[in-house]
DNA sequence: TCCAAAAATAGGAATAATTCGCAAAAATTC
DNA sequence: GAATTTTTGCGAATTATTCCTATTTTTGGA
């Protein structure tokens, strides 16, 4: 059974953050790329500077990023979770062959969330949107339709 | 590296597909609820009846009816993956709190694959829309805003 | 109805992804 | 720079999923 809903003010205790190296260097990779790394892959990379860093760390850095907004966790088709430095609104298009995320500036209907709370009664604070299919590279790849 | 993507002739050989009861039941448990059940939770339902059941049925099963497009697979955002038997066109409102998941039949402007394929050059099989936020119910479990 | 071939299963081991616990190290506050 | 709090590294534990293989089930044909 789920506890009742803490009450906003109990909630989310502003617990102060210590700016921390290891959890830096893994905000300043996401954003200076367009890949959507897995946690594996940025631990990778951190770790050629800095191969004392764990893999625990990178999980749980990753984590508080992504509760305090400053990055996205995307969950993939496949069932891995991808990271995303832009946190820009914005969708995804991921290819079914490659794997590979897009990130997708798509205008989307106004009102959607205003529409949901009207007519089911839902709250939505996010909406995700993603496309798959098969991206420029990998549809060039296909034979011909004849 | 990637192999070329297999020419569409050579590729998901009809292999002849037999019909199992255990295959059977689990379709027929997700068609029979509007619940979108983990594999732990399927595993668990049919063993009810049969206790022989094993999970790596389940999970083989799982990916069987998937691919055949008899039901569909829904990553959520905390990372955990669970089965839709409802496979015509809709999209899910996925609770922050609850994490039941819902599902939305929602109109969505139509044009926007076409328009995917002009201006991205992409080519979508599929767009999956997944609002998340609170439900109806744990909407009025909030304290009262004031 | 019985047989042979192909497909699927149970069961368990193996792998991968993620979380946890805790002592030591680092960051912050005063 | 000492006290306090947060975070880390490390390894162990957990969870989710896949893989392996001998056995069983299904199926289509004789």
């Amino acid at each position: 059974m789920l506890p009742v809903v803490t009450p906003i003010n109990e909630r989310a205790r502003p617990r102060r953050r210590n700016r921390t190296r290891q959890r830096q260097r893994l905000l300043e990779i996401l954003r200076s790329t367009d890949c959507h790394p897995t946690a594996a892959s940025l631990y990778e990379a951190v770790r050629v500077d800095s191969p004392r860093l764990s893999l625990g760390t990178v999980y749980r850095n990753l984590d508080v990023l992504a509760s305090d907004g400053e990055i996205e966790a995307v969950p993939c088709t496949d069932g891995a979770v991808r990271y995303d430095g832009n946190v820009e609104p914005h969708h995804h298009f991921i290819c079914d062959r490659c794997d590979e995320i897009e990130d997708l500036e798509l205008s989307l209907p106004r009102g959607l969330a205003a529409r949901l709370r009207r007519e089911h009664g839902l709250t939505p604070c996010r909406v995700r949107i993603d496309f798959s299919g098969l991206c420029r590279e990998c549809t060039d790849l296909l034979p011909n339709p004849t």
